[in-house]
DNA sequence: TACACAGAGCGAAACGTTTCGCGCTCGCAA
DNA sequence: TTGCGAGCGCGAAACGTTTCGCTCTGTGTA
């Protein structure tokens, strides 16, 4: 049905070879180069990548799973991936973890088959066993937002652990010594967030009783119901850590629907995607996480990895390149809020 | 690199029609049978997609273009379908417009490109101008949540209109006269909702003053923004409509954060996407859009489309069949909560 | 005038599958 | 014993590109 490079040769009377040159940027006659134009126009000729792809064994296509595609921070780095490998010429074939390790490997297997070129990966669990197909193709991989045991990987992260310990180091230099943090055990970057939260409690010799460490998912419902929890506790926390943009928006709507004030009663910081920032009153304090540079960054390596790979394979002495791979951690950057007050406990 | 169907042959001494054959679910001798699979368990032989869809014409992939991707709505969406095309054994390849006419068609032309063999569309603007590249193509196409002028299109949506009615039939029921709208004119399901409520208002002779209408974008920002200066005004609304989920969120903070209380001073209704209605205090009164079923009857109703385009293109008289297109029109749910008081003014 | 060389076009093979139509074998019935 | 048909397997062509190496033309140089 659709229109091939045989019809254009049919109406231009040249070679199939003259026309693909035409189409991969060679040099034509201006006269035969204007004929190719005219008949791509009128035919409404479209490459076809999939033929193109079987000959050239590149798909065009970048695979990119991601554990969980319902919620802000995924969906913000697709925009942003997205737009990248688009203009370098690539598509993105997303596929949904759904937060389950077995859909996961699916995914992997399932996009091998679809002979992509590259994987950007957001990681469910922490082992990579999974990744053993795309292994196997040798294909590049670039790691996002969670890297995985054993390592080897290119991966580009937050540096959740360092900008929790500087948020609650914030509360601290506040006065604050009755801390809750509600986070997550059970992903990745809550495991970092909570790591660095505790070291620093650690550091500043601050007991954390059970009460006070509420661990679930990065929910809004989890922040909800947590925060209605602490504000029952016969001895509330002066001050609580929020470890994802979820949590955030479940806790302050707990808090707002109960008689405690912010910074008045409690002080707030969390971890945060988004735009919250500039809306909720008093202005929350956040660590903000570089979304469009996370993004970037991966999607770049990514693309570099993909260069090299059709470039030189091999070394000049004829030796095998062992390539490095690259870990980047992006620092995330505390915007102050008026969430924190001096606490005089 | 990757094993083919020829080391396959080498392997196991059979033909390329024969595995070809097994691959697609023939009839062959056990021991072939298991010889086969031998070879492909040891090669880690996996179907290049490409080369078969050159010979099948049909890539296995569906085109999903989205208005915008960075939203809650579209990423539910994007969950259920993927879902249930992967079932299928159909890949989805997701372009994000960014809200944007401009890339929406530029998105169309690359998935053309990309020989995907069917399209659902969740479309930015009024106008079907920029399909036209998938009709040449005469790829089937299913509008989601959204028309377009002229029709003749496939298209699932809720019934936007008739639930935003009710919605505030049911504010008015509850003996509410000043009632304010927060909701957007520049998106097609807002305009739909709108009028919804503007008939409803009408039947009921409410006139509704301009400084009541707040008309911006669905975005957690206009929701904040909105409700914050209805509440300063010098004779606030008893009731408010939100039109949709990013409104509601903004303009239950602004709320919270004012001196009203819900539903004491102000009543509130709004259309939802999500959880929202399972954690607010007072439990909120909503419209729940049902997505999963938006989802999956665009996907079913496409994935018929193709497999009526494989069966049978042309009716057994040898006529051209025309097939009628199906317009279905879901029914949004009410779910009360007790965000909605009898107002005695 | 002869020669070399650059630039442009061409034919054919290759990529990894599916599919069509033919031929072989085997078992069963007459 | 012969004949027949079902069930499997096979060879070859086809899908729409790219690419390699060849030929041809025309220009500039010795």
């Amino acid at each position: 049905m659709a229109a091939t490079i045989k019809d254009i040769k049919d109406m231009t009377g040249l070679s199939l070879a003259t026309i693909s040159k035409y189409l991969n940027g060679g040099n034509l006659l201006p006269e035969n180069r204007e004929k190719i134009e005219k008949a791509i126009e009128e035919l409404h000729y479209e490459v076809n990548e999939m033929a193109r792809g079987l000959v050239t064994s590149q798909s065009k296509v970048i695979g990119v799973v991601v554990f969980n595609i319902a919620n802000v921070f995924t969906c913000t780095l697709l925009r942003f991936l997205g737009e990248r490998f688009r203009e370098a010429g690539y598509a993105s074939m997303i596929c949904d973890s759904q937060n389950d390790e077995q859909v996961e490997a699916d995914n992997i297997r399932f996009l091998m088959g679809k002979k992509v070129d590259g994987l950007i990966v957001i990681p469910v669990g922490r082992t990579p066993e999974f990744l053993e197909p795309a292994l196997r193709a040798d294909i590049p991989i670039v790691l996002l937002d969670r890297s995985l045991k054993g390592s080897g990987f290119d991966c580009v992260m937050v540096d959740n652990r360092t900008a929790s310990y500087q948020a609650v180091e914030m509360l601290c230099s506040y006065g604050h010594r009755r801390i809750a943090i509600i986070g997550s055990e059970s992903e990745f970057t809550g495991r970092e967030r909570l790591e660095g939260c505790l070291q620093l409690l650690k550091k500043e010799k601050i007991d954390i009783p059970p009460e006070y460490l509420k661990l679930g998912l990065h929910s809004i419902e989890h922040g909800y119901r947590s925060m209605q929890e602490l504000l029952q506790l016969e001895v509330p926390p002066t001050a609580v850590f929020m470890g994802n943009f979820e949590i955030i928006l479940g806790a302050v709507m707990a808090l707002n629907e109960s008689a405690f004030q912010c910074p008045a009663d409690i002080s707030l910081i969390g971890f945060d995607d988004l735009i919250i920032s500039n809306l909720s009153n008093p202005r929350l304090t956040l660590v903000v996480q570089p979304l469009q540079d996370l993004a970037d960054r991966a999607a770049d390596l990514l693309l570099r990895r993909l260069e090299e790979g059709r470039g030189a394979p091999r070394a000049e002495d004829g030796q095998q390149q062992v390539m490095e791979n690259e870990e980047l951690i992006l620092p995330a950057l505390i915007v102050e809020g008026d969430s924190i007050k001096r606490c005089s406990e």
